[in-house]
DNA sequence: TCCAATAATTGTAATATACAATAATTAATA
DNA sequence: TATTAATTATTGTATATTACAATTATTGGA
């Protein structure tokens, strides 16, 4: 890989990670909800009944900071939280049916965002950009694992 | 595009935003920066003088929240801000020598990160890859400034 | 010259976050 | 079985990030 080509991909990453974002805020916006709400929101619907420690090892943030978040989002009705009575310890968290109405709204709204971008690629070239774009995030992934430097929730 | 294509970029977006940032969180401990400082800090290393409004903006902020970060900046040495003689209503911002040091160590990570990404994906497919990562990019980019709901740094 | 527009900063408040300490509960062990 | 250790969640506390509003300084136009 010549430095000129990874620049370039820098370049890249770099207006995606603030556009992509563009969605998610203007979620926040259209939903009322903020960015860590949303995400966790998110979180939850995908992964149904969940703990509070695996929730927030799944979202990279402390437990502390995820319980206030999800305190907040019980106040305003669109999480579910409850002890779970095989183990006391645990809390169960859900969405409630507000919570999966929201929910929804936001995926739709996410999907069709990703339609609108596939809208403007030429189709024949659609499943080219989804393989590839599934094999850069694998990687990237990997090389996180591998190096495992600085993992979230935690300064070493 | 069928929903379930749509559902595994998703998926694959979510990975990327989460693990792509990690090698800024990596950056921020290893320099000593806040994410927000080195942030700012590549995109005044990028764009070279700038003032304040300008860098604001391509940076998604409010002014009045850069200012701070640049104030901050300033104090610990990595940021020069000069009134533009010209026009003394601007300032002009640019790196110190230690800052320019700052920035390209982290280039240098930055970049030996994504080469180490590559290294895990076929040579023959690296062209094809970067170029369909472009052509994703470009069409979020557009679709964004269609839309054009909530542009950062403003709640409508 | 006086007024409107622009750039930057400061005042203020809200949100997000992590670390430390604590309370409640369960598991392990002596 | 009783005590100790480990685990989960919550609260206390401090810091960082952010935006909006108000203010100051400066420039350009009427």
């Amino acid at each position: 890989m010549d430095m000129q080509k990874i620049k370039k991909l820098r370049e890249k990453l770099r207006i995606l990670e603030r556009e992509s974002m563009g969605v998610f805020d203007a979620q926040q916006e259209c939903c009322g909800l903020t960015l860590s709400q949303c995400h966790t929101l998110i979180e939850i619907g995908m992964k149904g009944d969940i703990s509070l420690v695996e929730l927030a090892s799944a979202l990279g943030l402390d437990a502390s900071t995820l319980s206030r978040t999800i305190q907040g989002m019980v106040i305003i009705g669109l999480v579910h939280r409850t002890t779970n009575e095989k183990d006391r310890r645990f809390v169960s968290i859900s969405l409630t049916e507000q919570g999966r109405k929201v929910y929804d709204e936001i995926e739709t709204v996410y999907n069709g965002f990703l339609a609108g971008v596939f809208d403007l690629l030429p189709a024949e070239k659609h499943d080219r950009i989804l393989e590839d774009f599934g094999l850069f995030v694998d990687a990237v992934q990997k090389v996180n694992a591998m190096s495992g430097c600085c993992p979230k929730g935690q300064k070493s």
